[in-house]
DNA sequence: AAAGCATGCAAGTGGTTGGTTGCATTTTAA
DNA sequence: TTAAAATGCAACCAACCACTTGCATGCTTT
């Protein structure tokens, strides 16, 4: 596979950048040319415009997605499963970062950035959904689990655990990532045994 | 208590209504002028500029984020109190997401907003650990139980629900109030005793 | 070496936005 | 009723931004 051109990543690395710092709106073209060491004229004839950069990160973000879960095998221990599978998730999330944050800024631009963010999450529920369905069958949790409620509250707590930890700053809400595994997954995974 | 202006509640009202709309970028003084039926002119007589309308918003919501757990009782039933709690936090929540919004998209012009926003959760964390610590004491809770680890939970449990109903719209990773609430939530609680 | 392609450069365009100002008019309070 | 305060109005400004274009230059490929 050839690259587009020999500029293209570095703008579309530079664009997706200047998003986690500041922002769709603040992610001006000239600011992507001059961090990019590009002519202005060069993002244009490369993505036709901004929403092509936007598309282009979109793309790129959608084929990342869908080998998120591949290669990660489970051991069925449910801490430990559990704990792989947030990680996996978290990660990505992490470094995927700026679609959600566009996701929430630029959706009037361009509606499918919500479509892509809400796929993460929803593939995430597939996943731990069929594990827990799994899990229950082999009478690894308990009888009286309530699948889909156990699947959404891993879910909601991952979500809420990465959105806190790119936005908020506060000591008070602020916990360590092996922290996150260690005490919020295990504690979430024991309650189900 | 004298209001201000006649026309300045209009137009913080009309401000936050597009901020929930469209963002703060799509939030034109034009746009607010137009519909709170008002001289664009008006505007920056009552808030300067700009900042001005971010900053009446950001008051305002300290001054109701102050209240929001008065008048709230507890029974004594762990479930029932959660339920309680969730519930009047995620109502405050739905009720001033344009905050949380803008601390999504305007963290730049104003990084006080993302204090702001941090305000919540922190004050929730606050309610919530006390009220474990006290459950704990009066033994209505296992021995066993992390408060902090549960409290986070609840926490980020909370979080993430929230956001996901206010941006997300795929029908898998949708839940009604009352399921979250009656599902959820009890879930979690049950795991506590 | 030649041809084709990507890029740099510079000047410019049109649209939008936040913000100002002076004056006329309406609303409010004493 | 009257004075003061709040608003409407309209013209205007400066800044920024996405985007275009024509041409020169450099790089790559054959």
């Amino acid at each position: 596979m050839t690259k587009k051109t020999s500029k293209y990543d570095k703008i579309l690395n530079t664009f997706i950048q200047l998003l986690i710092e500041g922002g769709y709106q603040s992610a001006t073209i000239s600011k992507i040319a001059e961090r990019a060491e590009v002519n202005p004229s060069t993002i244009f004839r490369n993505f036709t415009d901004k929403k092509g950069l936007l598309s282009a990160v979109v793309d790129r973000h959608l084929k990342d997605l869908s080998t998120i879960f591949d290669g990660v095998s489970m051991t069925g221990n449910i801490e430990d499963d559990l704990v792989i599978l947030s990680k996996t998730y978290q990660e990505f999330q992490v470094d995927h970062q700026e679609i959600v944050l566009i996701g929430f800024q630029a959706a009037l631009e361009m509606p499918e950035i919500n479509k892509a963010v809400e796929e993460i999450p929803v593939l995430f529920k597939k996943i731990l959904g069929d594990y827990f369905s799994d899990m229950k069958k082999q009478h690894k949790i308990r009888e009286t689990i309530d699948v889909e409620a156990a699947t959404m509250n891993l879910l909601w707590l991952n979500f809420g655990y990465f959105l806190s930890v790119i936005r908020f700053d506060h000591p008070n809400i602020s916990t360590s990532a092996t922290d996150f595994y260690d005490k919020q997954i295990r504690f979430f995974a024991k309650s189900l045994v």
